[in-house]
RNA sequence: GCCGCUGUGGCGGAAUUGGCAGACGCACUUGACUCAAAAUCAAGCGGUUAACAGCCAUGCCGGUUCGAGUCCGGCCAGCGGCACCA
């Protein structure tokens, strides 16, 4: 029978907590901001996979505690999003009740991981307190001219008659009904993120962040140099305009045979000559009826000719206009001029529609075969290239875009292929956008005092069809008077994405109640940034991207005063079923905690979340394997128990191991390496029951340091053992204990002597034997094998010798 | 296609700057306790071998080194991200 009743021990010691508070905030100490991503609160609750993010950064939380620091650990909601509001569609119960619902059953389940939260500083997006400061953001960016509004494409569904979002976009076709996606435009708020997008790429190096994320941000900016080439288009079809385009590569200039404008440039129905006119005009209509999916998923390259020729500013040649859409009007100028030579996309055109290929760059300065083509280094020597014959190309890409510059065709540049944000949504659960449209006075902004601006119930959650948010559908609500000259005026309909909310909570968590301010600049000062920030790999671009670009924003307008939110991030594995299929509940493959935490108890379960593997990798979850770490709690316990009432004075190798227990623990702590933490708690221990049964126990200390440092992972069996051991107050107030290296270190050690590198005996050694000693009682040890004579010997002290015989 | 990560027993996984490959655990086998089972405790557990010695073993091929899971070069497989970015 087991002897640690688990379920009776923790629920004391989760009283002793609620009534003596072990996190308390006494104005001397360090605080140390220690974040989970928060969640959605979904109505299918929560699995062994959430537990485990949950898990790490309370571990890593706790362990900042013990070490002395108030430790800022909070909760809350991101609760506005699609899934609530179609299931409002569906059943015509009003979010607001079922969100509050799932938020009472997570906060339910999230309570027996029992970690460190704070609730007293929970937040929730749809709160009108909490939005009203959403609002506010927006209202600041509008009057910083970084919300602006602008036409701008969705993804539609003809047969729904609603926008969809990308990943409601299925190989083209709606989730929902299969129908065929295409584009709309619609009217949009944007939010210009690319204002900030050198400092977000910049400040990158400031961030103790994973170097995956902080490549996938560097991409997802993706900042390049080039040039702005001007080509006058010749001929009467469009005298006098000119074409601007985008290059990283004004080297090859004088290869450039042709050029290409997106289906949607301005210029692109203009330039068509009278017998293209047709065709153009087709290709561009077929264009704007694909949606963005099924354009890039085209693999040949499709195009038209418009009938016109621009001029090579370089040379002089006339060179053919087309139009394709592999160019895309929202990078660079929309236009391209085209190398095929030297570009595999301009190639495949120009093979396929037999434009000229002409070769300026030759590795060895020899002229190009075909064979050769494309060849897309810029490394090289120029060829057919006029004044330029003979440069090395890299050299060339450099000094390119100065040339353009002085000939007054051109000029250098940086381009981005980040974007300005869509944050409209024409959806009801969301925060509505504080905009008012006034007739007179355009583009009015709700006064700060009557935000938040509430979302007003409706009776209908479906979409209109029309593509505007059911809020258009309350005319009592849209009708309403501009706030500045009082004449009749609309108010805007739209409403704000999920990430609206998620882009700042973490600021609100410090000074969640306040009423007056997003949060008072004392506290933000003292308590902020987010010291770690745990969560999935997912959100590396988006959510963390927007989250910094808004704090670079606040500030900006000094609201707070750092420009970065998280000073590190921790991204935890996903946990998935059997064969690492995904846990969800229509595979029915979900492991609820539940279960576990009635029969092995928290704690174990706590240390199972980690002893699955390294912490920043997948998982597969296996329900047997928590019987491990539910024995070593036990065994623990009992070595405890048997111990307390002896009095066992701390022997040599006592010491030796609580001095190893607290030097690995902390060093594998500190790595993050938890699962290896946890096999040490079970080395150690098993150490422990070794030595106990020779000397009848182990001393108290040594238990008591043992249960210090178990604290973080299994804080109830160490609140449980601490008291055991005669103390009275609680473990997390104990201090992380301090570790002598002297004392850690073995007397004799075991030394492999090797020949030519194989392993063939082990001598036992004194740790602080002379090198010749060593070597004598090697030879000893191998006596028979080194006859045939040894032409080196070597001695690496504390690790191996390797005698290398003939 | 490009970028990144990962390949170690039946399984999850350990292994400082290159230094006894398989820690710790799961599963399994045997034994003790028990009328019996569970629980617990003890022993074993990569392959080959009757056994020891030996040999073979960290996805594959090669290299550097006294010594390679670890470093270098070339492949293969799986996972993730990006994907007409001019």
């Amino acid at each position: 029978m087991a002897v640690y009743n688990h379920t009776a021990v923790e629920k004391k010691w989760q009283e002793f907590w609620k009534e003596n508070p072990v996190n308390v905030d006494d104005g001397k100490k360090e605080k140390y901001y220690c974040l989970d991503m928060f969640p959605y609160p979904s109505g299918s609750g929560l699995h062994v996979g959430h537990w485990r993010g949950y898990v790490i950064s309370d571990v890593w939380s706790r362990y900042q505690l013990i070490k002395g620091k108030y430790v800022i650990h909070p909760m809350g909601w991101d609760a506005f999003g699609l899934p609530a509001e179609n299931y409002a569609i569906k059943t015509h119960i009003h979010p607001k009740i079922s969100v509050s619902q799932n938020i009472k059953n997570f906060k339910e389940q999230l309570k027996q991981i029992n970690a460190l939260y704070d609730w007293d500083r929970e937040v929730n997006t749809t709160d009108p307190a909490f939005y009203k400061w959403t609002q506010w953001i927006f209202v600041k960016m509008f009057e910083k001219g970084l919300a602006y509004e602008k036409e701008f494409p969705i993804n539609w569904c003809p047969s729904c008659k609603t926008g969809l979002a990308n990943e409601e976009v299925v190989n083209g076709c709606c989730e929902r009904c299969g129908t065929q996606v295409t584009k709309k435009n619609l009217r949009q708020w944007m939010l210009k993120i690319t204002a900030y997008a050198d400092r977000l790429l910049n400040d990158l190096d400031k961030l103790d962040w994973p170097e995956k994320v902080k490549k996938m941000q560097t991409e997802w900016i993706g900042k390049s140099y080039g040039a702005e080439v001007d080509f006058k288009v010749s001929g009467d079809v469009c005298p006098d305009e000119k074409i601007t385009v985008y290059t990283t590569r004004p080297d090859t200039l004088y290869g450039a045979t042709f050029m290409v404008l997106a289906p949607e440039h301005p210029l692109a129905k203009k330039l068509a000559s009278e017998e293209n006119r047709e065709a153009v005009e087709k290709y561009i209509f077929d264009a704007s009826m694909k949606s963005n999916v099924d354009r890039m998923q085209d693999k040949e390259k499709t195009g038209v000719f418009t009938g016109s020729y621009a001029v090579n500013p370089i040379n002089g040649k006339e060179i053919p206009i087309w139009i394709s859409d592999y160019v895309l009007i929202d990078y660079g100028t929309g236009a391209i001029m085209c190398v095929p030579a030297h570009d595999d996309r301009d190639y495949a055109f120009a093979k396929k529609f037999g434009i000229p290929i002409i070769p300026v760059i030759s590795p060895d300065g020899e002229e190009m075969t075909d064979d050769k083509l494309p060849y897309t280094e810029a490394k090289g020597i120029m060829i057919n290239s006029g004044d330029w014959n003979g440069k090395e190309s890299s050299e060339l890409k450099k000094e390119a875009p100065h040339i353009v510059e002085e000939m007054g065709v051109g000029k250098k540049t940086v381009n981005y292929k980040l974007r300005d944000w869509v944050f409209s949504r024409q959806r009801y659960w969301g925060e509505p956008i504080p905009i008012i449209h006034c007739p007179h006075c355009g583009n009015v902004t709700v006064p700060e005092e009557e935000l938040p601006l509430e979302l007003p119930d409706v009776e209908n959650y479906e979409p209109t069809g029309t593509g505007e948010s059911p809020l258009a559908a309350i005319d009592s609500w849209v009708n309403c008077k501009c706030p500045k000259c009082g004449a009749d005026a609309k108010r805007e309909t739209n409403t704000m994405p999920q990430w609206a909310g998620s882009s700042w909570y973490f600021l609100r968590y410090v000074d969640p109640h306040n009423d007056k301010a997003l949060v008072d600049r004392e506290k933000a000062d003292k308590y902020l940034p987010v010291d770690m920030y745990v969560g999935g790999v997912e959100h590396a671009v988006l959510h963390l991207l927007y989250s910094r670009f808004y704090t670079k924003f606040l500030h900006d307008i000094g609201v707070v005063d750092f420009d970065e939110p998280f000073t590190k991030l921790f991204n935890q594995g996903m946990i998935n079923g059997k064969n690492g299929i995904k846990m969800s509940k229509s595979k029915g493959n979900v492991v609820s905690p539940d279960d576990l935490v009635r029969d092995y108890g928290c704690d174990a379960l706590r240390l199972y979340e980690l002893f699955v593997g390294p912490p920043e990798l997948d998982a597969e979850w296996d329900d047997r394997g928590i019987d491990g770490v539910y024995r070593f709690l036990n065994r623990f316990y009992k070595l405890c128990l048997d111990s307390k009432d002896k009095d066992i004075k701390a022997t040599k190798e006592m010491l030796g191991v609580r001095h190893k227990l607290v030097r690995d623990i902390e060093k594998r702590l500190e790595a993050f390496s938890l699962n290896t933490v946890v096999s040490g708690f079970m080395e150690y221990n098993n150490a422990l029951l070794d030595i106990a049964k020779k000397e009848g126990g182990i001393d108290k200390d040594t238990l008591k340091t043992f249960a210090v440092l178990l604290a973080p992972f299994a804080p109830h069996m160490a609140e449980e053992v601490w008291h055991d051991m005669g103390e009275s107050s609680t473990v997390f107030s104990a201090g992380w204990p301090e570790y002598d290296e002297e004392a850690a270190k073995d007397d004799s050690i075991k030394l492999p002597v090797q020949i030519n590198g194989k392993t063939r005996a082990v001598i036992e050694v004194q740790a602080d034997a002379a090198k010749e000693t060593v070597l004598e009682m090697a030879k000893k040890a191998v006596e028979d094998k080194i006859s045939a004579g040894i032409v080196k010997e070597i001695y690496v002290p504390g690790k191996i010798v390797n005698l290398v015989v003939k």
